[in-house]
DNA sequence: CTGTTAGCGCCTTCAG
DNA sequence: CTGAAGGCGCTAACAG
């Protein structure tokens, strides 16, 4: 059984399609009593317009952004940059709605991608965290839907806002060296994840760079890499003050693992920073309200950027510049301490 | 100058509109030639396929859930309600997609409202945060579009997900009159937010009837509201401190408010919990990573039982059951110590 | 006030 | 392999 029509409901209610018509769309002209009619008429069929042909008829376009991403992993920083992008939109007079699509394996995104590209759903697509392969950009660009990408590498050769994870992750560690650690730990996600993203590798590969310019040996033992999030960084920290000869200061490549490492340090009678320093990475708003030193990565403003970079290129045809993030600091906050270097 | 059509394509390629539909829909039957040239065409002309035609065509139906709320009040709690509804909608397996709307004033909101309801541009409407008027439900109503009231009092006669915020005022402050505290203050938003909410003055509402139980005469001195967020609350507990006879403990609406009120007493010279206790309410994950003791209130849950029954309300026409939520329950962790009553 | 008639832009037959 | 014709469900102009 098919969806019931405008006909249906208009044979239903003895009238012509006309009218029912205007019942729907609160036109003054048609007796109370007809009305009366049709909407029974609705209510009985359970009839609900057809959206697609009330646009088309209308000449009415719709406005959605689509933001995709690896949902559930570090889900705070994802919601800080989501706030930019509502932020961003709710600035427009005419805005923007946000189509947040579910995105839980590799299958998922190659199959939504398709149909994105298939239906044309969205004018513009975010694409946050998540690595695309040329083939599904070849598929995007085919079908003329503008995309911009969030937190990938800079260098990229497609649209994209970013910042530099090298960079950050050289940051983090000469702050930590600079206040006279040496023995640092890196605790991060593994080098790849399953949606082939590398930041965890990039920052790491900072953290080498910044121990090479100042002579420190990296130790193996001093890498800990395990799944995203607070849990397993709260193990993998445990781990590591078991050692010998344990770090003086942890830098973990995000901010809730950070949290993670803090309780464990805790949980081991030791307490942050006097005994153990900690370094994050994100500066989630909650960061500064618990006082975690962390490298500010500016999450809610690229989201901004995103999207006016996206509405750029939706607007223009011509190649506008990707807007240029403001440089990763380190926010000296109260989770780590100078010490004399042993 | 309009959109270009498939027929302009058309007649620039010089074929036959099918030819055209044919390669945007990548049939094979469609020579090397021919194809380049359409798609050459396509390009000049920035052509983009009308959606509303295609699902028109098609028989296409798009599925969509709508999620409004009053953005950037307490985001991080709207954020976890919204995991949930994304974990609920990624369990099926023809997931719907979330429209998010952002609403930044009353006004807009019956904008949006009418809009929704005129368009039919959802399936179904998720509400949070965000009191809705009667004619608004009417609107609903008559279009057709079921919705699900998250965080609403819990006898309202319309579809919702709710705890009780009366309940979980009672027994937070019971909570910490059990641990010996008398002087109790109660920090929070303004009774009556710029949407019309009412949650502070609920959750007051027990924060009360706690105290009465107890026959502890409640101060005015020690409720103290203001707008939302960690910076406002920060300054309401900093004035409280200051009292000749400051509380021993505090009562925050929501576990932002809480960490703004725990950043006062240190910035006063004082410890958590030893001099001052603090009381949050939500339980953000972030606040089991933090040691703040609080108030549960399933936020991620929320989202997945709104979903549910939205659903449960767009399939079937029968009125289906809200689904219970798990009780409030106060989470001891380290931000509240016993006293003696004195 | 109400029924009827053209399209809206695209896809899918069906002949060529 | 390609062009032309019909129809998807609805709205908007016309006649009555």
């Amino acid at each position: 059984m098919t969806r019931p029509t405008i006909r249906h409901v208009a044979q239903k209610a003895r009238v012509g399609i006309g009218t029912v018509s205007r019942v729907l769309n609160n036109s003054p002209n048609v007796s109370p009593e007809t009305r009366q009619r049709v909407m029974d008429a609705i209510r009985e069929l359970n009839f609900k317009p057809n959206l697609a042909a009330r646009q088309l008829s209308n000449k009415l376009q719709l406005h959605h952004i689509g933001v995709i991403t690896q949902t559930f992993i570090n889900y705070y920083s994802f919601a800080e940059r989501l706030r930019g992008v509502q932020r961003a939109l709710g600035a427009l007079s005419n805005p923007y709605q946000i189509i947040l699509y579910n995105i839980s394996s590799m299958a998922f995104l190659d199959e939504q991608i398709d149909l994105i590209a298939q239906n044309r759903a969205v004018q513009g697509l975010l694409i946050i965290d998540l690595r695309i392969t040329d083939e599904q950009r070849a598929q995007l660009d085919e079908a003329n839907v503008p995309y911009v990408g969030l937190n990938h590498f800079t260098n990229v050769s497609w649209p994209c806002v970013a910042t530099d994870n090298l960079q950050g992750g050289y940051l983090a560690t000469e702050y930590l060296l600079r206040h006279g650690h040496r023995r640092i730990a890196y605790i991060g996600d593994d080098f790849v994840d399953s949606f082939g993203f590398r930041t965890s590798q990039e920052r790491y590969q900072g953290h080498l760079q910044a121990l090479a310019e100042y002579n420190v040996q990296p130790r193996d033992e001093y890498l800990r890499l395990g799944m995203y999030g607070y849990e397993a960084a709260r193990h993998l920290a445990q781990d590591l003050l078991k050692m010998d000869q344990p770090p003086t200061a942890i830098f973990a490549m995000s901010d809730m693992q950070a949290l993670g490492c803090i309780a464990a340090v805790r949980a081991a009678g030791l307490r942050v920073p006097q005994d153990v320093s900690v370094l994050g990475y994100d500066d989630l708003e909650i960061s500064e309200h618990t006082g975690l030193t962390t490298v500010r990565q500016h999450l809610e403003r690229s989201g901004q950027y995103g999207v006016r970079y996206l509405l750029d290129l939706i607007r223009r045809r011509d190649q506008s510049q990707p807007p240029e993030m403001p440089p990763l600091t380190v926010i000296p906050r109260e989770t780590v301490q100078s010490i004399c270097p042993s």
